[in-house]
RNA sequence: GUGGUUUUAGCUCAGUUGGUUAGAGCGUCUGAUUGUGGUUCAGAAGGUCGUGGGUUCGAGUCCCAUAUUCCACCCCA
């Protein structure tokens, strides 16, 4: 033992192998449903520059970002007048130049800038990796973590918005989670603000609505007031905060509080049209608007969309919305983009909370051979081919250890079928074959094992 | 970034107002069972009590610092 233990940095993990084997599930199905769909894969780089990646997240998200120190002498730009003065943003320009994604949809951008000349447009791509983020670490919130994201861009059709609400209502079919798909739009959101006459405020408004459950209609009110909104104002909104029925007769009752706003009822338009293609669509979970969404407020500018999983208590296990301009801070204007993040990490504790993943992702062998040293080494060597050759997953014992020692073996790695080849096995020339969860076993020719194999597996 | 919380065996946790050699369950290993796992029985190994200081005759227990975990705010997958 060294003198102190080794350790990870703060909201890390290791993955072993069976929470590997369950985390590709996850993300194998979510792949499966976004090739489905037509989307195609893209990586990029897990470091991008700091210029890519400062300025798109808001003043909470430039602090939240991991800088790369510069290699080799990264203080040589430095002064003692800078160090004196502690201006860390400033410094931190100097000595760092690169920093590690904070999301999938920013570098996507601008890799769709730096290849627009390749991309066949309308381009729908997938891209799941890990992301970074500085902050601090709670239950289902890590500093890595990954982002399943699948993005159409290049075209305005809100066939896209309700086609990746179906996505996500696929995947957590699939997954067996039940789940709330929410809806909101940047453009209802805006038009609210414009009416009450307080166009700037769209934020302080949805950050004060959203607290309704939690503090109640009145605490709501005196927080919009601290926010800087006028009585009147509060005073207008109270029919959107208490918002109530179904999603036709909410939308119905800010049409008629939004009537004199173009963008508010272009919002209303688009969101009606959203949820008339998801009911052709056939989505399976409920759908339902939520005027309280106002993640990623900074870059949606339409749909906002928002998956919760019901029964866990967690934060948005998916998330996303419409950017109209994303690529046009890289210097491509005019491009409109719609997307989706899957939080794979967050969907593997709402799965492992519900007791939801199948006991068959504990392991992925299914037949290991016990090992008798010698010429019965042999035989079993050969067998462990012939059944790889047929495609089944094969472990041959690596040691001539204790039978029992073998069996413990298989049977704390679940393993279901064990096949024994000792000396009574190799003079009589048939095998045994052992069911390890029935207990039962059979002894045959080795090509009734494969063909009972290949039929049982 | 602000306020609080957690940390004792591989895992989950006990540990009294500070007082001999820090415990349990599960898991691991060994044997009962020299060709058979999951059940049972017997036994064993495994801890400088997160780390570093301090107070004290004496610290797992009290104080300070630091790391980590979780919670609220902020924000977010």
């Amino acid at each position: 033992m060294s003198s102190n233990k080794p350790s990870i940095p703060k909201g890390t993990r290791d993955f072993s192998p069976i929470e590997m084997n369950r985390r590709n599930h996850i993300f194998f199905t979510i792949k499966k449903v976004f090739e489905q769909f037509g989307y195609q894969p893209i990586e990029t780089p897990a470091m991008e520059t700091l210029g890519t990646l400062l300025g798109k997240y808001g003043e909470e998200g430039d602090k939240l970002l991991f800088k790369v120190l510069n290699s080799g002498d990264f203080l040589s730009a430095v002064t003692p007048d800078d160090l004196r003065e502690g201006n860390a943003t400033r410094l931190s320009t100097q000595i760092s130049e690169k920093g590690l994604r904070y999301d999938l949809t920013v570098p996507f951008a601008r890799y769709v800038v730096q290849h627009r000349n390749e991309i066949t447009f309308p381009f729908r791509r997938y891209q799941i990796q890990p992301v970074w983020r500085a902050d601090r670490p709670q239950k289902g919130r890590y500093r890595e973590f990954f982002q399943c994201d699948a993005d159409v861009i290049g075209s305005d059709s809100l066939i896209n918005e309700a086609e990746l609400l179906q996505i996500a209502d696929q995947v957590f079919v699939q997954l067996s989670i039940k789940v709330v798909l929410k809806l909101n739009n940047r453009k209802i959101l805006g038009g609210i603000a414009e009416v009450i006459g307080h166009a700037d405020k769209i934020t302080d408004i949805t950050v004060a609505m959203d607290k309704l459950d939690k503090i109640g209609i009145d605490k709501v009110n005196e927080e919009l007031s601290a926010r800087g909104i006028d009585a009147l104002a509060i005073e207008r909104l109270q029919p959107i905060i208490q918002l109530g029925g179904s999603n036709a007769e909410k939308l119905e009752q800010i049409g008629k509080v939004l009537a004199e706003s173009e963008e508010g009822m272009k919002g209303i338009a688009e969101t009606l049209e959203v949820f008339r293609l998801s009911e052709i669509m056939g989505i399976q979970s409920p759908l339902e608007l939520d005027l309280t969404l106002a993640r990623g407020l900074n870059y949606y500018t339409g749909a906002i969309i928002e998956v919760k999983a019901a029964d866990v208590s967690m934060g948005s296990v998916c998330g996303g919305g419409r950017y109209d301009n994303l690529t046009g801070i890289f210097g491509l204007p005019g491009i409109s983009g719609v997307g989706i993040s899957f939080g794979a990490d967050r969907i593997y504790d709402v799965m492992l909370e519900l007791n939801l993943f199948p006991s068959a992702t504990a392991s992925s062998t299914q037949v290991l051979l016990v090992n008798f040293g010698g010429k019965e080494e042999q035989l079993s060597i050969q067998m462990a081919g012939r059944l790889r050759t047929l495609g089944l997953n094969t472990e041959m014992y690596p040691d001539n250890a204790k039978i029992k020692k073998q069996f413990s073996y298989a049977d704390s790695k679940q393993i279901p079928w064990v096949i024994i080849i000792g000396e009574n096995e190799r003079t009589t020339g048939t095998y045994i074959l052992k069911n390890m969860k029935t207990g039962e076993q059979q002894t045959t020719a080795p090509e009734m094992i494969l063909s009972h194999l290949l039929k049982n597996l």
